[in-house]
DNA sequence: CTGAATCCACCGGGATACTG
DNA sequence: CAGTATCCCGGTGGATTCAG
């Protein structure tokens, strides 16, 4: 991966972050997660993603819309009826981001083992053993 | 992956969001593919990424040893002299990014085609053509 | 050298109310 | 149905100072 491997961080061209924060943010993942199966309006979305608030749905489709890793469709009909569904980079993306669910549902209970132990720790004054 | 194929994201149980917080913050995986390359001091971290302060690499520091990413090891001489070193778990985190940071590096030109083309529109008054 | 502590500005994001 | 507008709170994270 390019940001190892020489001993040194990339240069500041290196713009992994960007992308670490378009998907980094509470919803997007969500979202791209949702609609990898297939096209879905508003409702369904704002249904099925739960605990979204719907101004924080709108945020996020429009950021992601924005990015290209979505289109949003509308219908002129009554009533209103729009669609989303991934681009083909947003495909890719979540493709791209399999590895990562993949490792936290492995890891998950590592994590929780190691936040207790660590914890325990922190909060127990030191003996010698430590 | 867990998030998809069923029309439905997972139940509450899913904590892939976790994970997504673990790694979402601004710094953790740049500390986390720095160390990639070895074990690195306070101040060689502090040095090679680029932008953190040391108040913030010193939070992200606490939280990957706490979540069992990284070791921290302590060497009793003068002056102070402390190492971190990515665990097996932080290894496999790494690999795990990888993807991801390599979807990064070639599409950031295209989202940033995206976003160009998406705001000339979003400042443009409409015509029939939208 | 490797932090801890404190102060503070910024903004992500929730609640609520209103609109085409 | 699919938003927009407004208010406001809490957390993130930078700057600075102090300490072992």
């Amino acid at each position: 991966m390019s940001m190892s491997g020489t001993g040194q961080h990339d240069p500041p061209g290196c713009r992994a972050r960007e992308v670490l924060d378009l998907v980094a943010d509470k919803w997007s993942l969500y979202v791209v997660a949702f609609l990898g199966d297939g096209p879905r309006r508003f409702t369904e979305l704002k249904r099925g993603i739960d605990g979204v608030s719907q101004r924080m749905l709108t945020v996020t489709l429009r950021g992601l819309e924005r990015d290209g890793i979505l289109t949003r469709t509308v219908y002129e009909v009554m009533p209103p009826h729009i669609s989303y569904q991934l681009t083909a980079m947003g495909t890719t993306l979540l493709q791209a981001t399999a590895p990562l669910i993949e490792w936290s549902s492995r890891h998950l209970d590592s994590i929780d083992a190691a936040r207790t132990a660590y914890d325990a720790r922190a909060s127990r004054p030191r003996t010698i053993a430590d």
